[in-house]
Formats: structure tokens, sequence, C-alpha cells
DNA sequence: CCCTGGATGTGAACGGTGTTAACAAGCTAA
DNA sequence: TTAGCTTGTTAACACCGTTCACATCCAGGG
């Protein structure tokens, strides 16, 4: 707590201007977030933002950091309750949280996973969801050892060899595969869900998004302790 | 051909309006698609414009809907050449022309499949591309009748039901859950090729894809048809 | 043939945007 | 108390979408 009174005030209007910012995003989607508008509702002048961010998409780059811990302890706190002895069932809890984030924020989900305007912002999604994944990964595969496909392609099984690598994660290739598809319909579902494009067919996702989860559960050899879940709460 | 001259001469301007639009959307974003920058490449003003659309969201609807039709386009020219008899192949050959499509037009995907930022589009989407997925499942369906799981949830059962007698397909319900479990995995790999987020983990994903591919011919129930493509041509 | 009317495009203007520069005030520390 | 860094302002520049009044030009009818 080194903070002098100076830093400590300084930090409370750059989180009060991301504040702002983020309810200029929900409000009226990514082109609303406006230099000069978040300037009015702070209650300076649009110059005066410059001392704290060097340029609207830094702003916009800062809030996008701070959502991704947001997401991140959502998820952390959604597996925390359950046993570490229960990796099954905390896997689910953890994609459940996933989606009622996303759902519930999904101008936010626009920034974070959406396409990445930036390279900058894209290798901050990449570092951030790799761990989350490895880490996940390894702790079902540790507890389950569930069956995965007999052989994989040859350059597919080359790039998961290399990422295990880098990750330093001890998932052997074939689960890794079986993971790495999991959490491609993971995101291929929420992603349509939260750009709109299943309301035209489902009209609701959640049916369908539970028996994926019971797919995934059965893939995993737990099929029997999959269980629906309690109404959701939202964060 | 009842076009008098003028109205071709402001058709041709119309055409070259929005392939400009499209230049700077693949050149710099969504952002980078202004009134007056394509006034000015077009030779003309920006208030001249609106003699041609009534605003620019308009502008890229119009433009949004052209896309549509290429990639329209590009589907069915895939899937032309192959004998109706062979529905798979058909349907393999379709997805592969998709994804070529999309990874070869990041920015035009974003726009057409990308979170949707006006309602106006999100129809504009799901009228296309529910008619594809209509004609396509029915095709499968009819030909491979390939096994489906014993139960579907009662309230996705329900929704798939609603939708197959909107869109007037007749494949039953099981088979429809099938291939819309197909569907969302092959958006959810090619959105997030599109948008990068594979990159950092993979490099290339042509082999995941591809392995979807043949595990989407195996659930058909034609496994040993699948073959691997030949080198692929953009369009 | 003219010539009238609609189609097409221009210039000016309004309010909005990001960003920079020069300048004023205020708090902190010596 | 004073010097200096921090914070915020105002003015300005260049861009944006959009509207309005005005010019121009081409097509069709007398």
């Amino acid at each position: 707590m080194a903070t002098t009174r100076r830093e400590r005030l300084r930090a409370e209007t750059a989180a009060e201007i991301k504040a702002v910012a983020r309810r200029h995003l929900v409000a009226g989607g990514p082109q609303a977030v406006s230099l000069r508008a978040i300037a009015r509702d702070v209650g300076m002048t649009a110059p005066g933002l410059y001392r704290y961010f060097p340029s609207l998409d830094e702003l916009v780059n800062a809030l996008a950091d701070d959502l991704y811990d947001e997401l991140a302890a959502a998820l952390a706190r959604a597996g925390a309750p359950l046993p570490a002895a229960e990796a099954g069932a905390r896997a689910l809890a953890v994609c459940r949280a996933f989606r009622a984030w996303s759902v519930a924020h999904p101008a936010e989900f626009g920034l974070l996973l959406g396409p990445a305007d930036t390279e900058e912002r894209l290798a901050r999604a990449a570092r951030r969801f790799e761990g989350i994944f490895a880490t996940l990964s390894t702790d079902l595969w540790r507890q389950y050892r569930f069956p995965a496909p007999v052989e994989v392609d040859p350059a597919l099984a080359a790039q998961l060899d290399a990422w295990r690598q880098r990750a330093g994660s001890a998932v052997p290739t074939p689960a890794l595969r079986v993971l790495l598809g999991y959490w491609v319909r993971l995101y291929g579902l929420v992603s349509l869900e939260v750009a709109g494009h299943l309301r035209a067919v489902l009209g609701d996702a959640e049916p369908l998004f539970e028996e994926t989860l019971r797919e995934f559960a059965e893939a995993l050899g737990l099929g029997a302790a999959y269980r629906r879940p309690a109404p959701e709460r939202a964060t």
C-alpha cells in the first residue's frame, strides 16, 4: 500500500473513465465509445483523458484487460465451490459460467472474443485463455483419462505437440484433440448465441447448450455425473 | 432488358461505389468505410452518394447483400460439379468452400457473420443461411438416413420442430439435432480461425478443419467416402 | 427544334469525432 | 515559500455523416 494520495485519485478516475466507457459500449455498441462522450459523462473535456490514456484505442485496450480479469474471475468463482476431486463437475460449471457471462454481457464478449481488430488485443486474449484452457485440460486428463481417438492427423498432432510444449501442458495429443474440439463447439455455440445468429433458429439456446455439455460429460466418461444446473445467476 | 441508358449508368456507379466500399472494408476494417473516403475514390463528393444510398448504413447493407450473394454462389459452385447422388460429397465440398471463402475474405466474413450490429443485418443473414442449411440437410437425410441420438431434450426438440415447420424441412428432429451440432462446430472453427483466435494455438487451422469434416462424414455413415481435398483454390 | 422537368452532382454548413499544442491552475515536495 | 510536476482547460486541425440550396445535364414532349 505504498500508494500516495495522488496515485490513488489517479487510479480512481482512471477506473471511472473505464466504467463510463463500458457503459457506452453496452449501450450503443463499439462505435458508441467516443472520447468526447466519455469525457462529458466523467465531467471533463476530451483532451483531459489523454492524461490517463495515450489514445482511445489504449483506453479500450485497458478496458478489455479489466474485462478479461472479470471473466476469468467469474470462471474461477464458478469452479471454486466444487471439490477439486471432481474436475468434470468443475469443468461443466466453468463452461456454464462462460456462457452465462457471455450472454449477460454481449457487448463485452464482442470486445474480448469477437473479431480482433488489433493484433495487440488478439495476443491478450490468447495469453489469458491459454492459461485457463491449459489448467482445465490437465485437470480433466489427470482425473479421468478419458478415451480419445486412436489416431490424430500427423499435421494436427505436430501442432498440438508444439502447443503442449509451449503451454507446459501434460495432456497427450489425442486427448488434447478431443478437448480442443469441445472448446470449438462451446465457442461456436456461445458466439452464435451472443451474436444473435441462433435466435432465428432456436429462440433460447440453453437446451442445445446443455445437451452439448451432456455430450461433453459423456465423452469424458462421467456421463452419470452430469446434472442439470440450478437456475442460473448472472454476474 | 428494358433498361434505359440512365438506369444502366446508375446501376454501374452504384456497383462501383459498393466495390470501393468493399476495398476500404478489407483494407482498413469496418471503421475505415467512410462516406467521404469512398466518394473521393469514386471521384465524387460525399453528398453525391446520397443519390444512390440513403445513408452509409444502407450502403453497407447493400454491400452485405451482394456479399451474401457472392458467398452463396461460391457454395453453390462448389457443390455443383459433384453428382447429385452423392449428397455427402457435396456437403463436404460446400463446407470446404465456406471455410475457403471465409478465410480468403475475413473482413467480409466479419460483416456477414460477425456480431450483427443491426437487427436488420441479422435478419438478412438468417434468411440466407436458413435456406442453404435447409436444402443441404434434407438432401443429406434423404440420401443417408444417418444414425441420430435416440432422444433429444424435449425443450430442444420443440424448438427444432418449430423450425422445421417454419423452414419447410423434412428432416426428423434427432437428425436435425446432429446436423445443427455440426453447423455449430463448423461455424465455431471458421469463426475462430477468421478472427485469428486459432493462430496462437494452431498456426494453420486446416488439419483440424479437415479432421472435423472427417468426423462429420463418419457420423453420416459415409466414412470411407471421405477424401482429402485437392489443393484449394480461392475465389 | 426548343425547352421543361427530373436526375445527378456540387459547395457550404452543422454538429460530431480523435488528437495536438499552448496555457492555466493546483498539489507535492524540497 | 517556492519550484516543479500533475492535472485540466481552451483553441485549433483534420476528419466524419448528413442536410440544404444551388448548378448542371440529359431525356422526352410540345
